[in-house]
DNA sequence: GTCTATAATGAGATAGAC
DNA sequence: GTCTATCTCATTATAGAC
């Protein structure tokens, strides 16, 4: 907050503090918590391993340090889309797409901006939020993920108010299924395309995703 | 293949090597394949841990034959639905939802017909296929995946034989994206919905994930 | 096939000098 | 704030008796 450099994209002038968060987010994403181990993330920050425990603690601590740098610019950026959309909307129902685009695009573009540490970040998240309840790095990121989902729910109640409530649920959870695995960039796609298709390719898979999703929601919450 | 017991969803009678293979599954299941440490599974399947060295060699190796003892059986239930369908129709194309229940449904199915091991084995899947290509235990897996799933490709061209290429596996590999996190089971709709929904209610899931992808095929992939 | 005992390595974390 | 050296413990894997 107060002695930090103004820029911290670029590697000159920067701390040891934060070459260790930053090696700790690419290996993290990389390898996933356990894989990744501190003496990894310590060589690539060219770090003695003790520095890590001092500055941050314990392993734990430090994933939690390298969620928290980042994820209140993440849903800063979630809600001003939402808001550019409800403003575009003049109080009448978002259209689909936009809702869809707002809630799924911030994260994608940060991904696809060239900065790799956003990159690294956005691979973490896919990991993280995939794993089951009981782990323990889950914890920091629900608090902040849960909350601006439901904000997303709420305008797609108003978009679909005769549907169902239920079913509500289900299209905005296989929505997330579906952006995780995405965020991941696994490569699946990439083989099974024979490189037709790749799986860095965000901007295009944003504009694929959000309109798969959009003609889904149309067919099937505008029912009943 | 020659004194296994004929039924092996029962503990009775169940060899230590079988109780390894279940105690390996449902770990690697919960806690991920780092995390779920050899003591842990012989400890669960109360065997020493030289005992699943002596059976399998290293973890790796086990990891594999856990997947190995039940892939050929999932890649039957797939193919067996998919003939199933091309019959129903005759010649002509599948109809979509049909071609989706086909893809999606027999691990679901699997997953919620009370057998554990068969509920573990679906974590498992969920959980591996969502990690990038290097990682070594993805191997055992991509080879039966791929395949199978290109077949499924190959008929959802029959239904839509104008649609772009590239816009059919952008297709395909949401849906992929999107059972791979239903199948974990992790909790986040639950949270979301206040309890309304529940993500180990798979065969409600079934229906809903069909019924919104095959709308969002039909409404992306009949134009142009 | 099964078990006890143990080896060999690498893990996270700490002490204390500079 | 940074580093060298080290501690303690858990990990995978093996040796060899029964």
């Amino acid at each position: 907050m107060s002695s930090k450099p103004m820029i911290s994209t670029y590697h000159e002038q920067e701390t040891a503090r934060d070459r260790i968060l930053d090696a700790a987010e690419a290996l993290f994403a990389e390898h996933g918590y356990y894989a990744a181990t501190m003496r990894d993330i310590a060589r690539e920050a060219v770090v003695p391993t003790s520095l890590i425990t001092h500055h941050f603690g314990t392993k734990d601590d430090l994933f939690s340090e390298v969620i928290h740098r980042r994820v209140p610019e993440q849903i800063a950026d979630m809600h001003r889309e939402l808001s550019a959309a409800k403003a575009a909307s003049k109080g009448g129902p978002i259209p689909i797409e936009a809702l869809i685009h707002a809630y799924i695009g911030p994260m994608m573009l940060r991904s696809a901006s060239g900065d790799p540490g956003w990159k690294n970040y956005a691979r973490l998240l896919g990991l993280a939020m995939h794993g089951r309840q009981y782990a323990q790095f889950l914890k920091p990121m629900i608090g902040y993920y849960d909350p601006i989902t439901n904000e997303f729910m709420a305008e797609l109640r108003l978009i679909y108010p005769d549907a169902d409530a239920r079913r509500l649920h289900w299209a905005m959870y296989f929505l997330q299924a579906s952006i995780l695995h995405v965020l991941v960039e696994a490569g699946m796609v990439d083989r099974q395309s024979g490189g037709l298709c790749r799986s860095n390719d965000l901007p295009t898979i944003l504009d694929e995703m959000v309109a798969l999703f959009a003609a889904g929601f149309e067919g099937r919450l505008n029912a009943r």
